[in-house]
DNA sequence: TGACATACCTCGGTTATCTAGGTATACTAT
DNA sequence: ATAGTATACCTAGATAACCGAGGTATGTCA
């Protein structure tokens, strides 16, 4: 009985895109800022992460550039493209009406009932 | 870019047992029920439905007998016993911390902003 | 110099869901 | 009669998402 690891799927991309919206990112803070924001309550690993970042920069959603940290070290930041935004818009809407669904239908609150 | 039937990952168990809190009911049901519920938004297969129906009579969530329509057609219907309302609540409570934190962060209200 | 945190990456395995098949019964129209 | 469709159950194998566990490299601190 894994707690909520498999309810993160399908809204890793939502998520990451909505860092994203915020401002520039590298990857090893996407990771702590979704732990801290969330409350622990999702901790998105790097074998997730990085392959979707991959992912998102191949279909133009994302780009990437280096640049050095005060402390010297390199770190690889990703910047949202408009057709990130676009979408963004879409995951977004997608999960508004998909978790509507969900609690209409949990709650006993769902349109057409027996 | 198939919609949202990634979310659905997860949160199908919960689905299943919300129906069954409401009252007995047999699969091909449960089926239309969801579709109708969420007006087409999620449409759970039966290759998804029966294994999970038959993994949580594995674990004694769900009880179930075989029952005569007025067609003449024999219905499995599935009941939920004590332990499977156990396990509701929690995940009901799961997807409810999980839901607010997703839209905490998408958003741009969670806790620990930058 | 060794330990630890930061920062990136990938391969292989696990798990969830779906596709696509199968069986069988009842109804409906030809 | 019989063919087609809807109902009702089931499962094996493919697919896709996520994670575990490994790897590399640099900077900090004792």
């Amino acid at each position: 009985m894994k707690p909520d690891k498999s309810l993160l799927s399908g809204s890793t991309t939502l998520l990451i895109l909505s860092l994203l919206s915020g401002g520039d990112m590298y990857g090893y803070e996407m990771i702590s800022q979704l732990e801290a924001r969330s409350d622990h309550t999702f901790t998105l690993k790097e074998g997730t992460l990085y392959p979707i970042l991959h992912g998102l920069e191949n279909e133009k959603a994302v780009t990437s550039y280096e640049k050095e940290a005060p402390s010297g070290r390199k770190r690889k930041y990703y910047h949202i493209t408009r057709k990130g935004l676009r979408l963004l818009d879409e995951k977004k809407a997608e999960w508004q009406v998909f978790s509507q669904k969900v609690n209409a239908i949990v709650t006993g609150t769902a349109g057409a009932m027996a």
